[in-house]
Parts: C-alpha cells; structure tokens; sequence
DNA sequence: CCCTGATTCGC
DNA sequence: GCGAATCAGG
C-alpha cells in the first residue's frame, strides 16, 4: 500500500527498493538534523531508513556536531572492538578495571544562579525560597521532609504547568505523580513526560525515589 | 527500559 | 558510500 510521508509526497522507492540518498532527502536530513531533531526522529521522517542509517550519513557528511549547545559531546571515545584472532587465545585477561568513582557527597550550601530548562524548555528558576507547600500537605508519601531543596522548588514549578490528567488519561508515558486531593475537584495527575522507564517526570522521580538517607529520623 | 549519538567494519 | 551491530552515555 502506498502510504503518504509527513510533507505529502508520495512515498517512492528507487525501483530497486533501496532507498538511496537522494538530494532531497540529504536536504531533508540536513535540515532536520539542523533543526536538532534527533536521528530516529529523522529516519521516522524520511522513511525507509534507520536512525544508525541517519548517523552514518550525518557523519559522512561531516555535519556531526550540531551547532550551539544541546548534547555536546566531549570527546570521542576510542571504544576498539575486541578484534577475534585465529591464533590461540590467551585464557584471559581482564583489560580494564574501572577508574575509582571518586564522588563528592554533596555540599548542601552552593546555591547558584543558574538558569534550568526542563524538559519543556521551561525556566526553572528561583522559588527556591518559597518552597514548602502552603496549605496542603504533599498528598502521596514522601512527605517532602528532606528532600532536596532544589528538587521540591522543581515539582512545584513543574505541578504548575503540569498536564493535569484524570486517571483516566494517564499512559505508559506519562508523569503519574498525583497532585491534590483525591476528594475533592482539585485532583489530577502530573502527566508531564515520564522520565523512561519510570512512573513519573523527571521532577517528580526526584522526590518520589529518595536515595533512602536523609529520610531516617524525621522528627515529625 | 527507554532513549541519544559515535564508531567500526563487512558489504 | 552505506548501515547493522555495537558501544557508550543519559
């Protein structure tokens, strides 16, 4: 069945069914990743192209970085792969261990100015002061105690632009964090994207999974 | 588990 | 040149 890509052009193959690198689509892949739209998003777009397909032209063409800043990556990591020899393996030899994970604990105290998008491209920003809900109670369990300053001024900004679904609504991929109480009309769901993999945004696993420290004695 | 891009290497 | 397989990171 011939099926319509998203400009409306009639999807076509080259004859042979291959699929090839036509300007077009070269020009569609350029602007796309331009744009920075992510690879898989691009051989969502084109058709008949994989998202590897799309990174391997990308570089080809030498547009790898995008400009600006976004996902810069550092460095480019060797990463060989392990190339089989027809001579006799040695039994074994463990090749790496992994550099020490030198961890700072944390300094509860540097407070900076920095400018946060979320995942929306919202600012996040002050508020850091007025946190601690008003009137109600944080409705589910970790009754916000000790959790990280900058992690409660995150939800309540996130709850204010949060999609506010009813149950219903809710999927695999949206924030199922709750907000409100359940009673009354003021409830709803955050339903902001989940954070892969996990029931609730990206703000809402900050407070919902605590590391199981600081919650010990709360003197309540 | 979901996703990213990066790299390698047989075709 | 191409892109699947793989790697490395979020």
């Amino acid at each position: 069945m011939a099926w319509r890509d998203p400009k409306g052009c009639l999807a076509r193959e080259t004859e042979g069914s291959h699929m090839s690198w036509t300007d077009e689509r070269v020009e569609t892949l350029k602007k796309m990743w331009g744009d920075g739209q992510s690879a898989s998003q691009i051989a969502k777009e084109l058709g008949g192209v994989t998202r590897n397909a799309v990174i391997g032209k990308v570089h080809r063409l030498g547009l790898s970085n995008r400009a600006g800043t976004g996902t810069a990556v550092p460095a480019a990591k060797p990463a060989l792969k392990e190339k089989p020899s027809e001579t006799v393996e040695a039994p074994s030899a463990k090749p790496v261990s992994k550099p020490a994970p030198k961890a700072k604990p944390s300094m509860a105290v540097a407070i900076k100015e920095e400018l946060e998008l979320d995942e929306n491209g919202i600012p996040i920003s002050a508020a850091r002061r007025a946190i601690i809900p008003a009137g109600q109670p944080l409705p589910p369990q970790p009754s916000a105690n000790e959790i990280s300053p900058e992690a409660l001024a995150k939800v309540n900004e996130v709850e204010k632009t949060a999609k506010r679904l009813t149950l219903m609504e809710l999927t695999e991929k949206t924030c199922k964090w709750p907000v409100g109480d359940p009673a009354t009309e003021d409830f709803w769901f955050c339903g902001l994207p989940v954070q892969q993999g996990k029931p609730y945004c990206e703000a809402h696993v900050g407070v919902a999974f605590q590391p199981m420290s600081a919650r010990r004695d709360r003197r309540r």
